[in-house]
DNA sequence: TAACAAACAGAAATCGTTTCTATTTGACCA
DNA sequence: TGGTCAAATAGAAACGATTTCTGTTTGTTA
């Protein structure tokens, strides 16, 4: 229980109780090697809990999301997928059209836009979203569902 | 009437019919010197034509993105914005998370993300979606109302 | 262990968006 | 210019992701 040892500090520096449902969401979280929309996790968290709440699920991801434990993004149809990004750092994201399969990009353009946003608009950047829609490999060599959203 | 011949004919170039609903919400859209979401749309909608049903705008505002005639932003709190970019070209956006007011952003990284893309997923760039989530200058001043979402 | 605030379950509400069906409208042609 | 037909629309209803609410349970701290 290595890992629950580990989670269980990151929620006490958030001052957040280390609750059975939030170390489960954070051990399920970190075993995924893709992403997930809070419906998935849910369906999973069911497995090893007896009971949980689907809007338990959903405070607890908002809650780790706001804390930057985890990362929100945006599919293009509109579900939010989240994934575990403790050790990852910040990085943005390609969605295939197609399969719809999300891949990470190494690219990140935070230093331009910051440059950019307190010259011109003399604002202050708190967070960003980049990301990418296309055709991934296999898909571009396939024909049609371009259209797919 | 110039501008409602124009419409007509971008929409004739779509193999669209050029009905009274897709000219005013044409025309509303060049007009807003902002961002506006569907229901917004609809209420301006209603001063102008005796009727217009929400379902309609919602149709007619995903017709004219699909054809690029405007563009759909996603704002933090998940209502859909769009915007007349008839001549605007591509750009990106700012949005306050206090005010919520929406800024263009000169800033395109579309080379680095083409080439990223390419090179290491091998993939095709469709399209990208660039948002800067933050404060505006005026209320960088204020205290508070950072978490507004 | 007791006490209290924080966290939770489950039901229900909310709200943006989409679907469905009957009716109307615009484009084309005689 | 009027007739015809497919495309477009109104309005009601459904949908589905997310949030709110209330009473109950759990974790923490002393």
């Amino acid at each position: 229980m290595n890992n629950n040892e580990s989670f269980a500090e990151i929620l006490k520096g958030l001052q957040l109780k280390a609750t059975t449902r939030r170390l489960a969401v954070l051990s399920i979280l970190s075993g995924e090697q893709a992403y997930a929309s809070p419906e998935e996790i849910w369906k999973k968290l069911k497995r090893k809990l007896n009971t949980i709440g689907l809007p338990t699920v959903y405070r607890i991801l908002e809650e780790l999301s706001d804390n930057g434990v985890i990362t929100k993004i945006i599919h293009p149809s509109r579900q939010l997928y989240y994934y575990y990004c403790g050790n990852a750092g910040h990085h943005h994201h390609f969605i295939c059209v197609s399969c719809r399969k999300v891949e990470d990009l190494n690219f990140c353009a935070s230093r331009e836009i910051e440059n950019e946003v307190s010259r011109n608009l003399k604002g202050r950047v708190l967070s960003h979203i980049l990301q990418i829609n296309g055709l991934c490999e296999p898909c571009s060599r396939k024909k049609g569902a371009i259209n797919a959203f």
